[in-house]
DNA sequence: TTGGTGACTTATT
DNA sequence: TAATAAGCCACCA
């Protein structure tokens, strides 16, 4: 089985470093970039690869972090100027697209 | 090998 | 809007 590629999980990280200040990006956005084949891998890479990567900028599809780190991610967000409603970023506002 | 789990997504109710 | 179901892939015991 193909099982994941370094250059994946590279690719990922990549692309969550990329993300600017005040942007944010989807589980689903870095899977398809990265070429992922399900955005659980994505998942499963920050879960297990502790990084210094910004990772409270990779939210949900919802528009909702994961619920053990919402309320840290939304704070770290919110310092970095992306204001959440009701405890859901306005992914059309903020979302980053490669 | 099998089954359980997860920082998910989409569709349906 | 919220809750449920199914699909999805990889890791761990």
């Amino acid at each position: 089985m193909a099982a994941i590629t370094d250059e994946q999980v590279e690719t990922v990280r990549a692309l969550v470093a990329s993300v600017p200040s005040g942007a944010v990006t989807t589980y689903g956005d870095i899977a398809d970039a990265a070429g992922l084949p399900s955005p659980r891998i994505v998942a499963w890479i920050m879960r297990t690869d502790s990084s210094d990567l910004p990772w409270h900028r990779v939210i949900r599809a919802s528009g909702r972090p994961a619920p053990h780190l919402a309320t840290r991610q939304l704070e770290r967000l919110r310092a970095e100027g992306v204001l959440a409603r009701d405890g859901r970023i306005a992914l059309a506002e903020y979302r980053h697209t490669f």
